[in-house]
DNA sequence: CATACCGCATACTGG
DNA sequence: ATGCGGTATG
């Protein structure tokens, strides 16, 4: 039986059948390709019996790994095939997954700990102390950015201190050197160096690299206009043996560069691989005429590009809505009431809807204004939960009972909670350890008996030594050692010592933190701390993104890169936001280009409705900034653009009508776009003298009697659920959650809550 | 050694 | 606006 390819369309099949030597498909937006990528696989397996075993197909998220896994096994289920020993993984996945087996063969155990860049900063910060290089002099982050970019092109601390002639560059690659090796002495690894030494473990032992080569016969990448060298490298040799290597990718969605995507990757595979088989995926299945046209017309600016048109036989579908706000609070208000108005006229569900910006300092007010209307949303990325400092705490002592090398988290933690071991004491400790050349733990151990050091802070030493032993005794399940250690570490005492509703928040995070410690342990076999800890370091807040509950999305342009929504809303649209600041400046255009095609991944995203939306006066950063409307809404033709706001409402003396003239797409139907000449306009200024928050589904909400709250009453919110309410200042609560363990801000007669018990 | 405060730098995208 | 590091003080 026949894996049934008949829904593909002519060039897909191709594709899908195009299985034996090397093949490039350039897809763009919404042409199809993960379908093809799925699909093929499923022809390797159920028709020409390629094992899963043999198939490695790499990702560029771990969300979408774990979609095209899903989508194989329900494919293959109904021939009786599965997908069990397939490697569908992140680049930096497979890297570990690589790094763990041969971990021994670079001089590192396989309990090796993987730094963040968080934890990479504080080690960046420790080295530049030893070498008593100046951070005034020699900003951090110069030197952060030119080690890695070093790293992504393969460049050795050695190599790169040869080549470098300014004194910034000197120092860099000082501080690159001394970094590698105080990783190497920490059995640590930052994320540039998970692909770094998977190269180096494939090129360095012939019979490693020969063994996967032997192994994987099928190997694609999908996003391969974002691969940097370093990955470029990995799939050239993993392919080698056998060339039967497929790569997936669009230039007009390169959207990486600047951490170091190189877009001559894609452009350069036919020259790499001369019998390449190329494949266009052209039709676009996904959005609505005029939504591919704007797309289109904004890209077709770029100068440096390969030319080429999408085409869709789907229906002309609405105009482009474009909205100009008073200023961001008003932007971020029409987008509440816009959503809540297709929710009720055209009964959309919340998770119909996105909205993205260009950087998530605007989150915050899209978040109030949502807030207010009674519109459940997520925001995807961002300050995550795991960026929190008492959960960076619980981490550090996982990775310290894990890993005794560690010494950036042995440091996070020697003093937290407060142990009496001060800087001083740490200094000390840290001058042991580099003068023996040992373990910082090791010089610990040391210190207890090292009468230099006081007293007292022997006594703590010794105290905190034990602890570490006691904490890495602990054996069985996974949960109970992680309460267990965090029990013995005093964390949570010490917070509810404190007796602020601060303090106490904090504290409940971590008991969230068990949570998630349990939904690791249910979703995977034989969870141990190790590989918690590996998944942590790799997980983001895209993975958790689930189409189970009812709610809009929030996230920037670049994270909604491969996703789709029927409805998107991109705020921010303004010259200095995006494009961004930086990129205008940007000396070679290059920046432009590639905020253009970013411009070109937020459009596509949509299915059936588009708003672009930018503010007259916008608070960022601490100031108020007025900003003309971004060139890519003036690049979309007018024809499939309706304009409404506060421009159309011809207010006078703004200056407003000029802006809006010299871009021609004001002025076009204004008032009277797709909004249904809805003006927003006004709802904004009533709103801001207090009398009425946003439009639409939100009108009837403060006519709700004003309930009292008190804290520790017990509410229901129509979108987070059960909580409880923390504290009360006026008409402003804050809620915390039971569900996600969040506090929010909420307002009294305005908020979509309701007491359920006090 | 801990804490409080002040001045200053930083402020885009992320695995 | 915010957070961090440095410094003064307890």
């Amino acid at each position: 039986m026949a894996i049934d390819l008949t829904s593909l369309n002519p060039a897909q099949l191709e594709a899908v059948l195009a299985t034996e030597g090397p093949l490039l498909v350039l897809a763009g937006a919404g042409s199809g390709k993960t379908r093809v990528l799925t699909y093929r696989i499923a022809h390797l397996i159920g028709d020409l019996g390629v094992s899963p075993h043999e198939i490695l197909a790499i990702t560029f998220t771990n969300k979408a790994a774990a979609e095209m896994r899903e989508r194989l096994s329900t494919l293959l289920r109904e021939y009786g095939l599965g997908v069990h020993g397939m490697w569908v993984l992140t680049f930096h996945a497979m890297c570990v997954r690589m790094l763990r087996a041969d971990a021994e063969l670079l001089g590192f155990t396989r309990n090796f700990t993987i730094y963040d860049s968080d934890d990479s900063k504080r080690m960046f910060k420790d080295v530049m102390r030893e070498l008593e290089i100046d951070e005034k002099t020699y900003p951090i982050n110069g030197v952060i950015h030119r080690v890695s970019a070093a790293k992504n092109e393969l460049m050795s601390a050695s190599e790169y201190v040869a080549k470098a002639s300014a004194p910034l560059d000197k120092k860099a690659g000082q501080v690159y050197a001394r970094y590698q090796q105080r990783l190497l002495s920490a059995n640590a690894m930052d994320f540039d160096d998970l692909l770094v030494n998977a190269y180096r473990l494939l090129s360095e032992n012939p019979a490693v690299l020969s063994a996967y080569q032997q192994r994987f016969r099928y190997l694609s990448v999908d996003e391969y206009q974002d691969t940097n060298h370093a990955q470029y490298r990995i799939t050239n040799l993993l392919a080698a043996a056998r060339n039967n290597l497929m790569v997936v990718g669009d230039d007009d969605q390169s959207i990486y560069s600047w951490r170091g995507a190189d877009l001559r990757n894609i452009l350069d595979f036919e020259a790499d691989y001369p019998q390449a088989t190329v494949v266009k995926l052209e039709q676009n299945y996904r959005s609505s005429a005029r939504i591919l046209a704007a797309a289109n017309a904004v890209v077709a600016n770029n100068p440096n590009r390969k030319p080429k048109t999408l085409f869709t036989a789907n229906a002309e579908g609405e105009k482009i809505s474009s909205y100009l706000a008073a200023d961001e609070r008003d932007e971020a208000r029409f987008i509440a009431g816009e959503v809540e108005k297709l929710v009720r006229d055209e009964d959309r569900r919340y998770t119909d809807f996105a909205v993205f910006y260009r950087t998530n300092a605007q989150s915050r007010v899209l978040e109030d204004a949502l807030l207010r209307a009674g519109v459940p949303y997520r925001i995807v990325g961002g300050t995550r939960f795991f960026d929190r400092a008492e959960i960076r705490d619980v981490m550090a002592y996982l990775k310290a009972v894990v890993n005794p090398a560690d010494e950036i988290s042995l440091k996070r933690i020697i003093n937290t909670p407060k142990r009496s071991i001060g800087g001083t004491t740490v200094e000390r400790v840290e001058e042991v350890a580099r003068e023996r050349d040992i373990a910082f733990e090791d010089a610990l151990r040391l210190a207890v008996d090292d009468d230099r050091h006081r007293s007292g802070a022997q006594t703590a030493i010794a105290g905190f030594i034990a602890l570490m032993d006691e904490l890495r005794s602990f054996e069985g399940d996974l949960r109970d050692v992680v309460e267990l250690i965090v029990a013995r570490s005093g964390l949570i005492e010490s917070l509810e010592a404190e007796r602020t509703e601060e303090a106490t928040g904090r504290a409940d995070n971590i008991r969230e933190f068990f949570g998630v410690v349990a939904e690791f342990a249910a979703a995977h076999e034989a969870p141990d701390l190790s590989a918690f800890m590996e998944w942590l370091a790799l997980r983001t807040d895209l993975d958790t993104l689930t189409e189970e509950d009812d709610y809009v999305t929030l996230m920037t342009v670049h994270t909604a890169k491969g996703l789709e929504y029927p409805v998107v809303f991109v705020a921010g649209l303004e010259e200095s936001i995006f494009p961004h600041q930086n990129s205008i400046f940007a000396s070679d255009g290059g920046g432009l280009e590639e905020e253009r095609r970013l411009a070109y991944v937020a459009i596509t995203r949509a299915r059936e409705r588009l708003y672009l939306s930018h503010a007259h006066a916008r608070s960022i950063y601490g100031s108020t900034q007025h900003n003309p409307p971004s060139r890519f809404i003036g690049e979309i033709p007018s024809e499939h653009v309706s304009a409404s706001g506060v421009g159309s409402l011809g207010v006078s003396g703004s200056g407003w009508e000029k802006r809006g003239d010299r871009h021609g797409t004001f002025g076009h139907g204004a008032g009277t776009g797709a909004g249904g000449g809805r003006v927003f306009g006004s709802g904004a200024s009533k709103a801001v003298s207090g009398t009425g928050f946003g439009s639409g589904g939100g009108a009837k909400k403060p006519q709700q009697p004003a309930e009292t709250f008190a804290v520790g009453d017990v509410v229901d919110h129509k979108a987070f659920g059960r909580g409880r309410v923390a504290s009360v200042k006026g008409d402003a609560l804050e809620i915390r959650f039971d569900r996600t363990g969040e506090t929010k801000k909420l307002l009294v007669g305005y908020a979509p809550i309701v007491k359920i018990k006090n």
